[in-house]
DNA sequence: TTGTAAGCGTTATCAG
DNA sequence: CTGATAACGCTTACAA
C-alpha cells in the first residue's frame, strides 16, 4: 500500500500550484477550462480524494450530517424498528453528494462537527435541537418541528392517514369506531389524535370518552387499551391505532377475547412495518412511505449546508391506505 | 455564541504551552499530576473539547468507526430490520468512549477516514473488506469472518441455537422437523442448517431432502417453502425457519391452508424480532441478544484501535430459546 | 517535566 | 487565471 497521495502529488502532475488544484477539484469560478481538465485528469490518475479532516480543519465543512434518533416514540429500541429504513435512506441519499451520516447516540455526544443534521423521535424543545442551533448547525426535523431559525420539516401527512383510516371504515359500515392513540406530547400522536376526532365528528359518528384511548406507541399500551375498549358495555367494532405495533398488539387482545379481529372489530393500523403484512389477519394500516422520508430529510439537509439562504423547507408526505384482512365490513 | 475554544485558549488559562495541555487532555505519561489537574480544570472551565479535525490531521485519529449494512441477509431493508437493534447499540458503546460511528451506505463510498470498520450483512469475501483492511483499518465482523489479519468476529452461537430449536420439538413429541434455511453462502444461513442437519441425525430423525428447504431469510421465501412442505404428501409436524421472518410467513401458509400453526403444525423462527411475540400464535424463536452482539462488536472495534497489538477477539453470544404458543406438543 | 517548532492536507487571501 | 503563503487546531519529535 502505497501512501494516500495528496493535494500536492496532484499539482506536481498536472504542472500547477496546489491553490489552483484546490480551485480546479472545488469547481470554483477563475480557473481555465484547460486546467481544469489537466488538474481533474491528474488526480484522477493518482486516485486522490481529498482528505475529509484536512478540508475540515481549513473550510469548517465536515461533510458529516448527524442523525439523532431519539426515543419519543416509545422505548429508545422501538423507535429504530421504525427509523430503520428511514436511516438507511438517509443514508443512501446523503452518499449521492457526498456526505456521511454520523449516528449520535445520545444527548451530550456533540464532540464531532458536523454540517447539518436530522433529528427523529425528539421532542420539538428538545434541548438538543438549541445546542446544535447555537452552532449555527442547520437542522431537519423529521415529525419534528425544531423552534429555530434555519431548520426543515419533514413529516407523513398524519391528519390525512387517519382520515383516510376513519373514512374507510365508515365506508364499510363501521359506526362505533374507536382511536387508541400515541404519545400526545409528540406530533405524530396529537397530529392523529385531532384528525381522528375531528373526521368522527364529520362524519356524525358517536364518540364517546371512552373511545378515545391514550397509549404509547408501544405494543404493551396497545394491548392494555384494546382490553380496555373490548371490556366496554358496548364495544367499538373499528379501532383505529396510532401506530402498527399497538395495532398487532389489538390483534392479539381480541383474538384473546374470544373475537375475531376483521370479522368482529375491524383494525387498523399506521406505518406498514414488515410485520403488518405478516398478521394474522394481515393488517390493515396507513403506509408511510419511511424511504420517502429519509431521502427528502437527507436533501433538505443537503440544501440546507449547500444553499445557507435558500429558506428552510416544510414537506409533508403523503400517505396511503393498504387495506387487508383486519378490516371488513362493519356489523351495521 | 463565542467561538469555540482552543488549545491555545486552555493553555493561556493553564499557563502552560499548548503542547503540555496536548499531553495533559491525552493521558500521557510525562505530566505532572499538579498540571495535569490544573489544565484539565481549565479545560472543564472553558468546555473545552478537542476539534476532532485538527486531531484526525495530526494524529491519523478520526474517533470515527464506519458501519456497513450490507444486505447479503436479504433485500436491504430487510437487514435493516434486524440491525437496526444492534445498530443502537453499537451507537450507545462507541460513545462512551468518546468514539461516533459512521453510517457508510454502500461500497465505494469510502472517503472518510475513520479508525475502524464495523461489517454486518457482507460475505466473508466482499472486496470491501479486502479495501479497508489495505487501509491498515481494523475490522470487526457480526457474523461476517472477515479473512484479513487484523479483524475481530462477533456473532450469535447458530448451531447452539438451531439445537436448542430442534431438541425442543423432538421433546415435544415431533419426529417430521423440516427445515427451512436462510441464504447458505452466508454464516448465519450455513451454519444453521449444519447444525440442523447434525442435531436431526443425532436424535434419529429421519430427514427425506423435500424436509430441507432453501429460503433467503426473507418472509416471501419463507411462504413459498412452507406452502412447498405443506404440500408433500407427508408433511412435517414442525418446522425449524432460519430467521422470524421465514417464521412469521410460515404461520400465514399454515393458516391458509386450513391447518392451526401451533396445533397442527409447531413452528419455530430465529431472531426474536419484535413481531415474533406479537403473531398468532405467538412465536417461539430463538433470540439472539441484539444488544448484545452491537455492544461487543463496538467494544472489539474499539480495543482494535486503542491495543493495536492485542490478537482479534472471536465471540461467540449464546442465544436463548423462547417457547410461545407456535411451538406445542407434536401428533406423536 | 515542560516548551519550541515542525508538520498534517486543505482552503483562502493576496498579490501578480 | 494562477501562484505564494498564511492560517486551521492539534500531535509529536526534539530540546531544554
Amino acid at each position: 500500500m502505497s501512501e494516500r497521495p495528496t493535494i500536492h502529488d496532484v499539482a506536481r502532475e498536472a504542472g500547477v500550484s496546489i491553490a489552483t488544484v484546490s480551485r480546479a477539484l472545488n469547481d470554483k469560478e477563475d480557473v481555465s477550462l484547460a486546467t481544469r481538465e489537466r488538474v481533474r485528469e491528474a488526480a484522477r490518475g493518482l486516485g486522490y480524494t481529498v482528505d475529509p479532516a484536512a478540508r475540515a480543519l481549513g473550510s469548517q465543512r465536515t461533510g458529516l450530517v448527524a442523525v439523532v434518533v431519539g426515543d419519543n416514540a416509545g422505548p429508545r429500541d422501538l423507535s429504530v424498528i421504525f427509523f430503520g429504513k428511514v436511516l438507511a435512506a438517509i443514508s443512501r441519499r446523503l452518499g449521492q453528494d457526498g456526505y456521511e451520516p454520523l449516528l449520535l447516540s445520545e444527548r451530550g455526544d456533540l464532540g464531532h462537527r458536523f454540517d447539518a443534521a436530522i433529528v427523529i423521535g425528539l421532542d420539538d424543545d428538545d434541548p438538543l435541537i438549541g445546542e446544535v442551533a447555537e452552532r449555527h448547525v442547520p437542522l431537519v426535523g423529521i415529525d419534528v418541528r425544531c423552534p429555530v431559525p434555519r431548520a426543515a420539516y419533514v413529516g407523513s401527512d398524519h391528519a390525512g392517514g387517519v382520515r383516510l383510516a376513519v373514512a374507510h371504515l365508515h365506508a364499510l359500515g363501521h359506526r362505533r369506531i374507536a382511536h387508541i392513540a400515541g404519545a400526545a406530547n409528540i406530533t405524530a400522536g396529537a397530529a392523529r389524535l385531532e384528525a381522528f376526532r375531528r373526521e368522527a365528528e364529520r362524519l356524525g359518528l358517536q364518540l364517546p370518552d371512552d373511545y378515545v384511548r391514550t397509549g404509547d406507541f408501544s405494543s404493551a399500551s396497545g394491548y392494555r387499551e384494546t382490553c380496555e375498549l373490548l371490556a366496554l358495555a358496548e364495544p367499538p367494532t373499528a379501532i383505529v391505532a396510532a401506530s402498527d405495533l399497538m395495532a398487532l398488539a389489538a390483534l392479539q387482545a381480541i383474538w384473546e377475547s374470544g373475537r375475531r379481529p376483521g370479522r368482529d372489530v375491524a383494525v387498523v393500523g399506521f406505518d406498514d412495518l414488515e410485520a403488518a403484512a405478516l398478521a394474522h389477519p394481515p393488517l390493515t394500516t396507513i403506509r408511510q412511505d419511511r424511504q420517502e422520508l429519509g431521502a427528502l430529510a437527507a436533501t433538505a439537509a443537503i440544501e440546507l449546508v449547500e444553499r445557507p439562504d435558500a429558506p428552510p423547507r416544510v414537506t409533508v408526505v403523503p400517505v396511503e391506505l393498504v387495506v387487508r384482512a383486519s378490516s371488513a365490513r362493519g356489523d351495521r
